[in-house]
DNA sequence: GCCAACGTTGGC
DNA sequence: GCCAACGTTGGC
């Protein structure tokens, strides 16, 4: 069991859409980048995600599961992405900002402090604890 | 809207 | 294969 953070533009894909989609859950297409398509092949059924919204909001909103492993990128016809696809578990009780993440000392080495631009990251298990923690949900 | 960080591209 | 130029991301 492996976790990880998926970061989206809320006005372009935000956690209300991830929830809409429902138990089908919904492709996260969309990446370019090598480092993040990575850690995307490398998840399995039933690992779970961190869902984060950048630019507006700055926060960590929900949490969400994989639904489908790494398969081909729908958007392009470039065989060098994948995707997989992921559906909303819940909702944090109380969202966590990106301040908050960066003022707790536990925390300093999360990818989203360290490598702000990866838009899929991995969350190591101690961090997924602390960040549930501070959103109010069981781990 | 600005700008720093950083990934990608392309010329050599 | 190196590295400068360029484009994009995302916090502020």
């Amino acid at each position: 069991m492996a976790y990880w953070l998926f970061k989206s533009e809320p006005d372009v894909w935000g956690w209300d859409h991830q929830v809409a989609k429902g138990d089908a859950g919904e492709e996260w297409h969309g990446v370019r980048n090598y480092l993040a398509r990575n850690n995307m092949r490398a998840m399995k059924i039933g690992d779970l995600g961190f869902f984060y919204h950048s630019n507006i909001g700055k926060e960590i909103v929900g949490i969400v599961e994989i639904c489908a492993e790494s398969h081909p990128d729908s958007t392009t016809d470039d065989p060098r992405w994948d995707c997989v696809d992921i559906r909303a578990v819940r909702p944090l009780m109380r969202p966590v900002t990106l301040a908050e993440v960066k003022a707790d000392p536990r925390l300093q080495e999360m990818a989203l402090v360290k490598s702000m631009r990866l838009s899929v990251q991995p969350v190591t298990a101690e961090e997924w604890r602390i960040v549930c923690g501070l959103g109010g949900v069981d781990p």
